[in-house]
RNA sequence: GGCCCCAUCGUCUAAUGGUUAGGACGUCAGGUUUUCAUCCUGGAAAUAGGGGUUCGAUUCCCCUUGGGGCUACCA
């Protein structure tokens, strides 16, 4: 299979009837890669034909989630083109004068099969375990009857599919596929109300936007040879068709509500990077040539090839989303992802009910200062920016509400811990503000211990547990760290206190 | 039911006639760490089954099985 470095016009053609998902941004960044890869452009059109599936906010959410992505495009309803306008309900007077082509051109023919007939023809093929399809009642009525009825009753056009031979295309991923045209149905192409159906007005649009390569969901295969026939009809030369595989569910089904919410934007708001989001859907049925598999969007971009995309769908799995995304949290510089998280941190503040951001036991105001320096001891914990507020509360406001026997570390006693606690109390004491970081505090602490011939673990345990109130935390020099010189000593001399009260 | 698509570890995948079938996530076991997380090392784990073609099949062909999609005046 040649690859061209032809210029590639391809689309992204939403129906905007409810949230953007994270398949249909799949496929997006599928064609956004398709189109770098060849200096290309990537058109945005709204298929809206179906006014009664219509989502008025949606067509906002899918942008809104491009733009999230990254996910650029180079013609669109919302900044313009030369192929306009981008939204199929603004198209109608354009397919007008084709549905008129194809009507003397015989392509077309009206059917007044109601919705009944219908239903029961169907029902009845079913029964009969016959091919299911429109039977062609009103492909054979009489020309006159025909014209005469279409004064008087509702109609549809339906497309006079040949009945001989077979309709064979060359698909970029999957090579040749073909269908018997016997079997293809005399699909719906003009509804009652005189909108085209999909079908119609896909193959007129990618015809006019000079569309090259179709790329879309492989539960458009099916289809095809009715997006053949309407080509040939026209006599125009088809696009090349790319169908891609489906984004499954956990179940190796279709994606769909009951997978959770897949929303575009639920990632977005769930904490998860822009970056590690194409870094892991690229690598859904795509792979790059070395084992490296963290790639920028750009390093993705220039090694992509659409005939290289799999055939076989794959399972969206979150658990290595995840894992991706922390490697990207952790790879943040510093300030950066203090903004990045930040907001996070308020939501979980004003979903708790704390709109003064202040600590709830004390109830003292969180300073900016502090704030800070505990978002970034945990930097490297989070697998999501979600996480982050719940991350921080041991740093912000530790647990004081701790049994005194917590403080006693494994192989230790009430008597020897109070006597450590009292050691370090009175050790902290003696370094320097400016030595309380992360990296000092362990050389300092590791040092003392050595000297004073104390047990690691039963030095450091006491301490962590003062400073943190848990069972299970951060390391005793992060969070010595974070809190700072007076902030330790008050909290090593309230855990003294608490055991030998008990202990006494 | 009919038509079409698909098939390598649990998951994402590499290897397109010759490899001890490789990597990543997850998992398990060690190590680092007082705990958790991180990090490091190692292990278990796959070519759905059956026929061909071939000196030789994960790889090519056929059948079976399994999974998926379509089967609307929805896209």
């Amino acid at each position: 299979m040649s690859t061209s470095n032809q210029k590639e016009r391809t689309r992204f053609a939403p129906s905007p009837t409810g949230m953007p998902h994270i398949g249909s941004i799949w496929i997006a960044l599928l064609q956004w890669l398709h189109v770098k890869s060849t200096r290309g452009e990537l058109i945005v059109r709204i298929e809206d034909t179906d006014r009664n599936r219509f989502v008025p906010e949606s067509e906002k959410a899918i942008f809104e989630a491009l733009n999230w992505y990254g996910i650029t495009h180079d013609e669109g309803p919302d900044i313009g083109g030369a192929f306009g306008p981008y939204r199929q309900s603004e198209r109608l007077a354009i397919y007008k004068p084709y549905i008129e082509e194809l009507k003397e051109k015989g392509t077309l023919y009206p059917c007044f099969c109601t919705a009944e007939r219908l239903q029961e023809m169907r029902e009845g093929q079913q029964r009969d375990k016959k091919p299911t399809g429109y039977d062609r009642y009103c492909r054979s009525l009489p020309l006159a009857e025909a014209k005469k009825k279409m004064n008087t009753e509702p109609y549809v056009l339906r497309l006079k599919m040949p009945t001989e031979g077979e309709s064979t295309f060359a698909d970029k991923i999957r090579g040749e596929i073909s269908f018997s045209n016997a079997l293809i149905d005399d699909q719906v192409l003009v509804k009652s109300d005189g909108w085209p159906t999909y079908h119609l007005a896909v193959v007129i649009d990618d015809h006019l936007m000079e569309i090259t390569t179709v790329i879309r969901g492989e539960e458009w295969i099916s289809s095809t040879p009715k997006h053949l026939a309407l080509y040939k009809a026209f006599d125009w030369q088809p696009p090349v068709f790319a169908h891609v595989p489906l984004i499954l569910g956990t179940d190796r089904s279709k994606l769909s509500k009951r997978h959770g919410d897949l929303s575009a934007l639920s990632f977005r708001d769930r904490g998860f990077l822009p970056e590690a989001m194409i870094n892991f859907l690229a690598l859904l049925g795509w792979h790059p040539k070395g084992e490296k598999e963290m790639l920028t969007r750009q390093q993705i971009s220039e090694e992509f090839r659409l005939e290289d995309v799999h055939a076989a769908g794959a399972i969206f799995n979150e658990e290595k989303l995840r894992w991706m995304n922390g490697q990207y949290i952790k790879a943040l510089p510093p300030q950066r992802f203090i903004q990045l998280a930040l907001p996070f941190v308020l939501q979980s503040m004003v979903a708790k009910g704390n709109r003064e951001m202040v600590l709830p036991v004390s109830g003292k105001k969180i300073s900016n200062g502090l704030l800070e320096k505990s978002l970034l001891a945990v930097q490297n914990r989070l697998q999501q920016l979600d996480e982050t507020g719940a991350a921080i509360t041991t740093y912000l406001e530790p647990k004081d509400d701790y049994a005194g026997e917590l403080l006693i570390a494994k192989k230790s006693t009430a008597v020897n811990t109070i006597e450590t606690l009292k050691m370090l109390e009175e050790y902290m004491q003696t370094i320097a503000e400016s030595d309380y970081t992360e990296e000092m505090l362990e050389k300092i602490l590791r040092q003392f211990i050595t000297d004073k011939k104390l047990g690691v673990g039963e030095t450091l345990w006491p301490l962590r547990v003062a400073l943190s109130g848990e069972a299970v935390s951060p390391s005793p020099f992060s969070l010595a760290s974070v809190v700072g010189k007076q902030e330790t000593i008050n909290r090593i001399t309230l855990a003294s206190q608490k055991l030998s009260s008990q202990h006494e």
